[in-house]
DNA sequence: CGATCTCGGCTTAGGCCGAGATCGGTGCGCTAAT
């Protein structure tokens, strides 16, 4: 930082402050914001954890203005391009910007790719569903797009193997635009969701921008029950009593109904709001919630992408999260103000089944085999998704769910212009053996990550300590702000287990193999156990008494400090 | 994996029980029926 920059960097930078103060009104940049523009700027692939309200869409809107080309930007939600588009500021200078997507007509969508053409629209909102479309793509490989922008990046991990499986193929698509510079932009990834979005989006040498995870005036609390009747008058009272506004996230839709109804009963002005409901609906409820109309929202997790609301009091949840990334992003949206909130995690053991299922969802063997066979049955005239989609009769998600195992596999390929063939020379029997044991390994990985949460929601320490570790941030603790360092009468914080000697064989990013579950890294250390993500066996966490007390259990492989994911 | 629903069996009858089936969360883009 103190060293002197080359001239031009200066100017880059200046002309980045420049164009940022005179259209968008930012007298200043954060130094992170202008860091992450100028990696831009130089055609690095950039990816950017930071917190929602920390700026992140400025990283790619400013540098918009200075590129060659037009910015695309892969955005999860239509809504959410909407929100972006109004957000932009009026005037000659400012990016215009387009969003294409199925709510436009046959005229509307031709204006759309004339401005872009032209130059009028220089940022271009899609939908990774969009990008699988092939003429999609070759309208955009024409307009030689300067920048492929994922926002909500979380979404490749999270969504990518089963529910979204074109966040998958994002890579392809990129390629196949002319492969501009690629910048991912998320608010929560731990360690190995930062690696698997840049791996899945083929980014090369990405640099890495990841400011503080920390919040630390959101109080955290949790609380265990055996009984469900327990568990819901707990929350219907928390609720009723905690300064508004708030959301409470339920496992279901059913449950989102039930404790709106208890809430309304109380006298509070509450609404559920789930995937089920219709679309103006829904936008009546988020609307009532951002103008303060609404007390409380109860919903699942389809509520929360998009809520640009400063003031929320707290975030409590009627079930347990399918996982701390999930869990994280969602307590967040409470006191962005800054003044104090609260967020309170209720929970049974039993809520883990529900989120078990949930991570089993992945193409099975009948499916797998299905595609490799139409695959290998048109090796001579290869078949694109839409048509393998028409040999199978399935689903366009699950013929795309399975290519992309598939291709995990190295069983398939797609070529250029979106043709699967088979590769590696492997049968189809092969090609779904291998392909199911990827889809094994995700399953095994997801379920670890519910475990993950509920551990958070276990621990006997600090749990803020627990969540940042989680995230790879090193946080002394006690932090006083959790229900376990309040519950130590002497205000020590929660008593903390003496530090193994063996730690210090195992700082946090060092990269290890296990006798049983093969290699991985370490994410976290917690006095006498770490913690350590293995990309075949998931989040598992050991006691460094066990790891010591047996030779060869857990060799290391490489020190921390090479890789860049682990801080 | 766990909660809830459905249905058959029991049977002085209404309701209770257990077995088995079903459902559970996120969004896009399209198509077919009004």
């Amino acid at each position: 930082m103190g060293r002197e920059r080359p001239r031009t960097d200066r100017s880059r930078a200046a002309r980045l402050r420049q164009a940022a103060a005179e259209v968008f009104g930012w007298d200043t940049l954060l130094p992170e914001q202008l860091t992450a523009m100028e990696w831009v700027l130089d055609g690095e692939d950039t990816l950017v954890v930071m917190p929602t309200g920390a700026g992140k869409s400025a990283v790619y809107q400013v540098p918009a203005l200075l590129l060659s080309g037009p910015v695309v930007v892969v955005s999860p939600l239509l809504a959410l391009q909407r929100d972006q588009i109004a957000g932009l500021p009026d005037g000659d200078r400012a990016p215009g910007a387009v969003a294409v997507n199925s709510d436009l007509g046959a005229a509307a969508t031709e204006d759309a790719w004339d401005a872009v053409r032209r130059g009028d629209a220089r940022l271009l909102y899609l939908s990774p569903e969009q990008l699988a479309k092939d003429e999609v793509v070759e309208r955009l490989a024409e307009a030689r797009p300067a920048l492929f922008v994922v926002d909500e990046a979380q979404c490749v991990s999270s969504w990518g193997h089963d529910f979204r499986p074109d966040y998958l193929r994002l890579e392809q698509a990129a390629r196949r635009v002319g492969r501009p510079p690629v910048l991912a932009l998320t608010a929560t990834a731990a360690a190995p969701v930062r690696r698997e979005i840049a791996e899945r989006l083929g980014m090369r040498r990405p640099r890495l921008l990841v400011t503080g995870f920390d919040r630390p005036n959101i109080r955290l609390e949790a609380r265990r029950f055996l009984d469900d009747d327990e568990r819901r008058r707990a929350v219907v009272e928390r609720a009723a009593v905690e300064p508004k506004p708030g959301i409470v996230y339920a496992g279901t839709r059913r449950d989102s109904e039930h404790y709106a109804r208890e809430l309304a009963a109380l006298g509070l002005a509450t609404e559920a709001y789930h995937a089920g409901l219709r679309a103006a609906e829904r936008e009546r409820i988020h609307d009532a919630f951002l103008s303060g109309a609404a007390d409380v929202v109860v919903a699942t997790s389809a509520f929360g992408m998009g809520i640009d609301k400063e003031d929320v009091r707290f975030v409590l949840h009627a079930s347990l999260p399918g996982s701390l990334d999930a869990y994280y992003q969602e307590i967040g949206r409470c006191g962005r103000d800054g003044h104090p909130a609260l967020a309170v995690l209720h929970y049974r053991s039993e809520d883990t089944g529900m989120q078990t299922y949930f991570a089993g969802r992945a193409p099975g063997r009948d499916t797998l085999s299905d595609v490799a066979h139409a695959v290998h049955e048109h090796r001579e005239d290869p078949r694109d998704l839409d048509e393998l989609r028409q040999e199978t009769g399935l689903s366009r998600n699950r013929v795309t769910a399975a290519v992309n195992l598939l291709e995990e596999a190295d069983a398939v390929a797609t070529g250029e212009e979106g043709e699967v063939r088979p590769a590696g020379g492997v049968s189809p029997g092969q090609a779904v053996e291998e392909a199911a044991r990827a889809a094994q390994a995700h399953r095994r990985t997801d379920r670890t990550r519910v475990e993950m949460a509920r551990a958070y929601a276990e621990t006997t320490g600090c749990r803020r300590r627990f969540l940042l570790g989680y995230f790879g941030e090193e946080h002394a603790g006690p932090c006083g702000n959790c229900d376990l360092c309040d519950a130590d009468p002497a205000g020590q914080g929660p008593e903390e287990r003496p530090a193994h000697p063996a730690a210090a064989a195992y700082p946090v990013g060092t990269e290890v193999r296990h006798e049983q579950w093969g290699e991985g890294m370490v994410l976290s250390e917690d006095q006498d156990r770490i913690t350590v993500f293995f990309g075949q066996a998931g989040y598992r966490t050991l006691a460094l008494e066990a790891v010591a007390g047996h030779d060869g259990l857990l060799t290391v492989v490489r020190r921390p400090g090479e890789d860049r994911w682990a801080g």
